[in-house]
This record gives C-alpha cells, structure tokens and sequence, in this order.
RNA sequence: GCCUGGAUGGCGGAAUAGGUAGACGCAAGGGACUUAAAAUCCCUCGAAGUUUAACUUCGUGCCGGUUCGAUUCCGGCUCCAGGCACCA
C-alpha cells in the first residue's frame, strides 16, 4: 500500500478488475430476495452533468448497500436516446442525429465508468435501437387494436416556416424558438393514447404509494385534477339540438343568465349559421386561432366573446339565453361548454358587465342579502339559496344535491366527474424517433402494420430537411407501401414518429430481460424483478414521466402481460445541483476565474475592472456560467472524493450547494484515513479484529469499540430509513477523530490491535458503498482478497451500544443550571438527591421549597419553584 | 388565485414519541512544525454583557397558546422556493 492517496491509480485498477470478475452482473435467482434499484436514465446529451453525477452516486450507494446486505440486486443503466436535440446539433454540425447521439452514449458510458458505478452494462440499452423500439409499436398495435390508442383531428402549434409541430416548451413568447416566426394553432391529425381512461385509478392509487413524497402524488393528483359535479343540457330555442354543459356548481343553474361556447366548438358555426351574427363569428374564431395557446391562459389575458345570434332555454327557469362564443371556453375541459353565472363566477361576471349581460344572484352570503345592483364582483362561497323556485331558504351544498336528483328524475342532465387530465397526444412531425407502425389506404382507410412486419425501422440514412423538417414524407421508399390488407401499392405510411416519453414509459421493463428477441420482455424475469424498489430521479419529472410509466404499467397489466399496476414502489427526487453565480454590471454572468480578487476584498471583472457582485445560487447552468464539469473533479481529485462530496454535503432530496471548498474538505477527510490507515497497517495486520463484549477493554480503546459499534447503527439506520448520507458520513468522520485519539502504545497489544483492526475494518465497510475503490484498496491492503461487495454489511452489537455513563442535565424552571453524570439507569430518587445538592442548583433554588421534580432517567431533573 | 414544501451561527447542515440547540464539515482567527511555502497537527469560534475567568442574559423567520420544559405540538402571520393556473 502507498504511503500517498492516489486516487486515479487506485481508481483504474479497481474498475478494470470489477469489469474482469464480472462483479456487478446479476441474473434470476428464485431463492435470493431481489432489489431492483433503478434512476432515472439519461438523455445522451453530450456528456455528464453534476446532476447526473449526484443521483447515480445516490443510487449507487444504495445498490451497493442492498448487495453487501445479501439482496440480489439489479442496477442498470441505459440511453434514452430520441429526441430533438440530437436534430438541432445534427443541422448545428452538419452530421446525422444518430452519429451524434451514438458518439454522446460511447463518451457518457466512458464517464460513467470511470465514477464506479456499479452498472450491470450487459444490461445497457438506447432506446432508438430498432430492437427496443420494435416492442414499442408491437404495444402500439396492441393498443391500437383494444381501443386504447385513437387517431383525432386536435390543435397542436404548428410553425408554417419550419413545417413543424411544437411543444409547448418549444414556444417563446409566441413565437417559433428557432426561426422566431409567429406560432399558429393548426389542426392535425394525431395519435393520441386513452389516459383518460384511467384517470381515476391513477388518482386513486396516488394514496396508495407511501414510499413516494407526498410533493409528487399531490402533484399528479392536481394534474389529474377530478371535479365533481353534473352535466346539464341546454335545449337550443327552435330546435331539435340541446348543449350538454359540464359545471361543479349546478346548485347556481337558476342563476345561469347566458351560455359561453370554446371558439373551437363545433355549433359555434352551425349555430351562427345565417344569423346576423355570422361574419362576426368567422371573424372571431379565425382570430383566436391565430393566438398563440399558451397566451390564452396568462393572468391578465382579457375575457372577449361574439354573440352567436341563438338563445338556448335555461331548463329550471325558462329563460332565454343568449349563446356567446368566448375566449375564456377551452374546448378540451368538460363540453367545451360553459353556463355562465355571473352572479357567481368572477369570470362570468367579467364578461356579463362588458356585454351588459344581467346578473341574478342565487346564493346568499351568510347574514347577507344579494342584489345586482351592488355587487362589485361574484360572490363564490357558500349560502342560502334564493331565486331558486322551491330550493329557495336551502344551504346551496345541500340544494346542490337535491338539484342533482331533479335534473336526474326529468332527464336533464345527470351527475358527472369531469378530469383535467386529457389523452396523451403522442405524435411528433419529427424525424428522430420511433415510426408510429400504421398504413393509410385509400381503400381500406387506417389499417396497421401486420406484427410480423415489424420493426418499422427508421431510414438511418436519411437527412433532415430545411429548417429540420423531417424527411419521411419524401421518402418513397419509406412512406409509399403496399396496403397489407388489400394490397394496393399507392398506401401512405404514418411519417409521425412516437414522443419520446413513449420509450420512457416501459424501458425499465425491458432491463429485466434486454435481449430478449422474441416479446417486449421474458415474463418471467419481469416477474422476478419488477416493480422497482427504488426509483431515483429529478423532481423535474414528478408529472409526466412518472405518470406515463404508471399509466403503461396499467396498459401492460390490461393487456395481461403483466400482474402489478404500479411500477415503482419508492420514489426519491434528488434536489438540484446549484451554484453561486457572478455577475458584472457591464458582462452580466461570469465564469468564476474572471473574477479577480481584489486587494481590499471584494471581486472585480477581469475584463473591465468593475465590481463583480456575488449572486444567488442556482442550479448550475452554462447560461448562468456557474457549472462544474466532473471531469475537471475526477481529474483532481478522483471519483471517490466527488462522489464523497455530493453525499455529504446535503441531505439527497434538497438541493446541494456546490462548494470548491468543501470538495477540498472531502478530499481531506479521505486523506486523514488513509494516514490512519497506514499508520496502524504493521499493527493490525497479523491481528485478528476484537469482537468480544466491551466490559473487557478499557479506556480510549474501549471507547472506541463502543464508538464502532454506534458508529454502524446509525449509518445502517441513516442508509435504511432515510437515505440521509450527509450524517452517516458524520458519524464516519466522528469514529475516525476517535481512533486518532488512540495511542499507538495504549494497553494490551493483543487488545489494542484487535480493536483497532475492528474499527478499521469498520471504517473500510461503512465507507465501501460510498467510495467503493478507496475503501476496496484499503481492504485489500489489510490482507483481505475478496471485493468489499461481496463482504456482508457489518452488524453492531447491541451491550456496545449502552453509554457507561449518563450525562444528567438538571435546569432550574425549565431552564439548564448544571449538569453532573451518574451511572446509567441511577435511580430517579438518587438522581433528585444529587441535583438538590449540587451548588450552582441551590443558588438558584434559593431556599425556596421546590413545588414539584420531574426526573426523566439518564436525561435529566427538572427542579420547579 | 389555488396546492406543496421550507426558514436554525459567517456558510453547508445536525438535533423532533417535546428534554444539553448548533453534531460533522467549510470559512475565519491564533499557535506548532518548516529556511520558506504547501501539507499536517493543536487551540478558539451564536450574540451581548460583567470581567482576566467563570458567570449572567438573549438566541432556531414573526406574534400568541399549551407545558415543569417548545427548533419540535396548536392557532394566527411574514418571507422564500417549487407545482398548477381562465378547468366552468
């Protein structure tokens, strides 16, 4: 063993010989328990983030941890490799997205290895490898084929310049982030996936994950967002058409005084139809769609309509009502359809006093009494019903069922749930992705590919267009097929590909059997692993990816492929790696050389000498100038000491500070044990470790037995309940300061070097899951030749655990006056006697007669007067 | 606007079946070693006050409550972060 720490040396030799002994590749074994640690795969970006470095260490360290404790652990790691930046840097660099993504993924797995992890790479997978996303269209048919995934006419952003669709992520401002041209609504044919369907399980399992963060279920469950109420209809005056109306507030349908249509509703048209009103409608509808969606639901967007020219007849009072088309209705909630009750919606109320519409309140505020004439805004709460015909003098929750009922017994309406959450539209007018596998005939209309067909493989050869266009609508020899049900040769394929959640959504399937050939994945593998134990990934994901997943599991589980519903069973969201940022007032965000130190503190710009203002800390981001690269880090100070740092210096689910200091300080920490580690090797290295009871030591070594013992209870309990790494490597640190304070000559020989041996070793093992190649060397320098891996989690005995001693704090009314040890478990009346007659008690005592004692054993006397 | 979290020294963070606030680390200051530097080792380190050495008072965002005792429980705020956002 070196006298130095060298990190990089020891760090190679360790992974290559792990590589050679096959050491992290696992397989089926019926009689040993499983765990299944999974992150969140990365998108092969370019290289590695310390974000991706922060939630593989996470993961690592439990995967790790698991396997010393004797579970059969799988760990994989794979590429999640479609998608549109490999687009943009191929038009960027004049190369082929798949070039690009595959040079990113041989550079990102080099990465990955050289921090230790401990991936079973057999397993690796890319998800735009024809062989995975063959088994995403195979699912495609299946769910083509029960009804579960539907072609519609919807809006989407289209970009005219750039013939594409967008995300909405993809939209700035309203315009196209890329050629800056303006966004139009447009509509398109598209594949969409029937999530809605499930929304109600989805919301109801939400509270059925208690290994998930209460943050994330609430998110999802907000996202689905299930609202109560009922849908009424609306019979259009002079004729046969009735407006279905979906509204969590039926208990106001006698104060509906007009009816709002989404610009994008189908009557709005018909109904407008050679009305005076239907220049001005067209006029209307053709200018909403040119807004850009996402303006349509900011705060202070302002609340328009067009009156149709038709009345529809409120079905409780008769009234005549006039039907407007207005901005505010979005088509895609509920009917598309809203009644509108000023008197009771802030919304409506807006659009009633801009249109001179009449307000007719219909509960009132308790103790209150409501007229038109002073109201300055809608009154949303709770009351008494008045205007309401036979509820009147009802509470509005209670006439909110009775309604329901009338509604029900007169066929009205009925009782409904509507969802916020809306089916997943999954096609993309992109070229890097996984071909949607359907046929267009002019014959037959939509017909599937045929299963045996498939993969449909996307033309690697292929180059994208102008502007990124995507070229599979040009390709012939792509897009011009046979129809496989009657033949003709003039059939049109699906160019659209698959978003890339899609491969996201079942890829953890797929690791328990990667290549397997013949199905999506080996029924029997997938029932050995799955579900996952423990997901780990960035909170960014809380809504749509862990969403999809779970909405596949459930697709999977219908379709009988599998027995579970819910794919992961613990959630962790890590926190974001964040930075301090540097600013100059003329170069805005510096990278930290350029700024200088000056003389009398203080930074200033090494460009134009101005003072450099020290910012926020933000997560780190090459705008804001303020990332690490761990290439630098491993180059420095090796893979241990960064994993070592991003462990300890925040708990995982909030977010970490990033510190040069600090890093030092870790690489520090290592050092010292190395030192000690050294120091003690000759002693310790023909000893056998102690492992005897205490009550045969003394002094500073039966200290630090006991101090060992503690030391692995609580990062066993640190590790096991809560993933709180931060303080188990305090209790490491505070072991490691205790064996210092051994003397190298102290007590019996045999005693001392057992003991030490115990507490190295100790050291060594707690460590092992966390800088597995510096532990892995020092093990190995005691003599020992198998992997820290394969050694089992060391236990603690529990008579090692018992203090000798009890610190006794006693206060004065609730407050500390002094403190004195007794022996443990000393009894309460002894530990009374002792507090009362200790000076500085009495002093404050005063002679006064103590009004009552609470004693807690081995804690402390508390003395009232 | 609605829903979640969070707030503790100069800094990252410890400590909750209510019981010694500030573990561990970083930074800072002092000292040792060294020709010197680095590295290493030792000491101090919440604030204020009295005073040459211990003590006193205050202190976990703010106000109040429960309790012998509150960072921890309850009620009411403030600020910060994240999510959703014209969802009828």
């Amino acid at each position: 063993m070196d006298e130095q720490y060298d990190a990089r040396k020891i760090e190679q030799k360790w992974q290559s010989a792990w590589e050679q002994n096959r050491l992290f590749e696992v397989e089926v074994k019926a009689d040993t328990p499983k765990y299944y640690l999974l992150e969140m795969f990365p998108y092969p970006s370019g290289k590695i983030h310390m974000g991706h470095v922060r939630n593989y260490t996470i993961g690592d360290v439990v995967a790790r941890y698991k396997r010393m404790q004797g579970f059969n652990v799988l760990h994989p790691m794979g590429w999640d490799a479609f998608g549109m930046p490999a687009e943009n840097a191929a038009i960027a660099n004049n190369t082929h997205p798949a070039q690009w993504t595959y040079d990113n993924i041989a550079y990102m797995r080099h990465q990955l290895k050289q921090l230790g992890f401990s991936y079973d790479w057999t397993r690796e997978l890319a998800t735009c490898t024809p062989e995975y996303y063959r088994w995403e269209q195979w699912l495609f048919l299946k769910m083509y084929e029960k009804g579960m995934a539907y072609r519609k006419e919807s809006f989407v952003n289209w970009c005219e310049p750039c013939q594409t669709v967008l995300a909405n992520e993809q939209v700035e401002a309203g315009m196209c982030w890329r050629c800056g041209q303006a966004v139009r609504q447009k509509k398109l044919n598209q594949w969409f996936f029937r999530i809605s369907d499930y929304a109600d399980d989805l919301l109801v399992y939400c509270d059925q994950l208690p290994g998930w963060p209460d943050k994330v279920t609430t998110m999802q469950k907000n996202w689905i967002g299930r609202s109560q109420g009922a849908e009424i209809r609306f019979a259009v005056e002079e004729s046969d058409t009735a407006i279905p109306v979906f509204t969590t507030r039926h208990d106001t349908v006698f104060g509906a005084t007009f009816m709002c249509l989404a610009p994008e509703h189908p009557l709005v048209p018909q109904l407008a139809a050679g009305t005076a009103q239907e220049k001005a409608v067209a006029e209307f509808i053709e200018r909403i769609s040119l807004q850009e969606r996402s303006s349509r639901a900011v705060d202070n967007y302002e609340k328009e309509g067009v009156f149709t020219g038709q009345y529809c007849i409120n079905p409780m009072t008769g009234r005549r009502m006039p039907i407007y088309t207005a901005n505010f209705a979005l088509m895609e909630y509920g009917t598309g359809a809203v009644m509108s009750v000023p008197a009771h919606d802030q919304r409506d109320f807006d659009f009633a006093g801009k249109y001179g519409l009449p307000i007719i309140p219909v509960v009132n505020p308790q103790g209150e009494s409501l007229n038109e004439a002073d109201m300055a805004e809608a009154y949303a709460g709770d009351g008494l019903m008045i205007n309401s015909g036979e509820f009147d003098g009802q509470p509005n929750r209670q006439a909110m069922d009775h309604i329901a009922d009338l509604l029900e017994a007169k066929g009205l309406g009925q009782r409904a749930v509507s969802f916020r959450l809306r089916d997943w539209g999954i096609s993309r007018q992109r070229y890097w992705g996984a071909p949607i596998p359907m046929i267009y005939c002019e014959t037959c209309g939509t017909v599937p590919v045929p299963e045996e067909d498939l993969p449909i493989v996307l033309p690697e050869e292929a180059h994208l267009l102008d502007g990124g266009r995507s070229p599979l609508p040009t390709l012939d020899y792509f897009a011009r097929t046979t129809c496989p049900r009657c033949r003709r040769t003039d059939a049109r394929r699906e160019t659209d590909t698959m978003d890339t959640f899609v491969e996201s959504s079942w890829y953890f399937e797929r690791y328990c059997s990667p290549h397997c050939n013949d199905a999506m994945f080996d029924p029997a593998a997938v029932a050995y692993w799955m579900p996952v134990d423990q997901y780990i990934g960035g909170v960014e994901h809380a809504i749509l990816h862990l969403l999809y997943s779970r909405y596949f599991t459930r697709v999977l589980n219908d379709i009988g492929l599998i027995d579970y519903k819910e794919p992961f069973t613990r959630l962790l969201t890590q926190g974001m790696v964040c930075k301090e940022t540097m600013t100059c007032p003329e170069h805005g965000f510096l990278f930290p050389e350029q700024a200088r130190e000056e003389k009398g503190g203080g930074l200033s710009c090494s460009l134009c000498d101005q003072a450099v203002t020290v910012g926020r800390v933000e997560k780190m981001s090459k705008s804001k100038r303020n990332v690490v690269d761990p290439n630098v880090l491993l180059e420095r100070y090796g893979a241990d000491t960064t994993r070592l740092f991003c462990l300890f210096a925040a708990p995982p689910e909030r977010d970490l500070e990033w510190s040069d200091q600090g890093v030092e300080g870790s690489a520090r920490f290592l050092n010292r044990v190395w030192r000690l580690a050294v120091s003690w090797l000759d002693a310790v290295s023909g000893a056998t470790a102690y492992d005897g009871p205490p009550e045969q030591l003394a002094g500073t070594l039966r200290q630090t037995y006991k101090k060992a013992h503690q030391t692995i209870e609580k990062v066993t309990r640190d590790i096991e309940d809560r993933f709180h790494f931060n303080t188990a490597i305090s209790a490491v640190m505070e072991l490691v300061n205790q064996m210092h304070a051994v003397d190298p000559d102290e007590g019996d020989a045999g005693r001392r070097t057992g003991v030490m041996r115990h507490a190295l070793e100790t050291v060594i093992l707690l460590l092992s899951p966390i800088v597995p190649h510096f532990s892995q060397e020092l093990w190995h320098a005691l003599g020992h030749s198998e992997s820290t891996l394969l050694v089992a989690w060391p236990s603690f005995r529990k008579d090692a655990l018992v203090q000798d001693e009890a610190t006794i704090v006693v206060q004065v009314n609730g407050k500390l006056r002094s403190r004195f040890s007794a022996e443990m478990d000393t009894d309460e009346d002894k530990l009374k006697e002792i507090a009362l007659a200790d000076e500085k008690v009495r002093k404050f005592v005063d002679g006064k007669a103590p009004k009552k004692i609470i004693v807690v054993k081995n804690k402390l006397v508390n003395i009232v007067v």
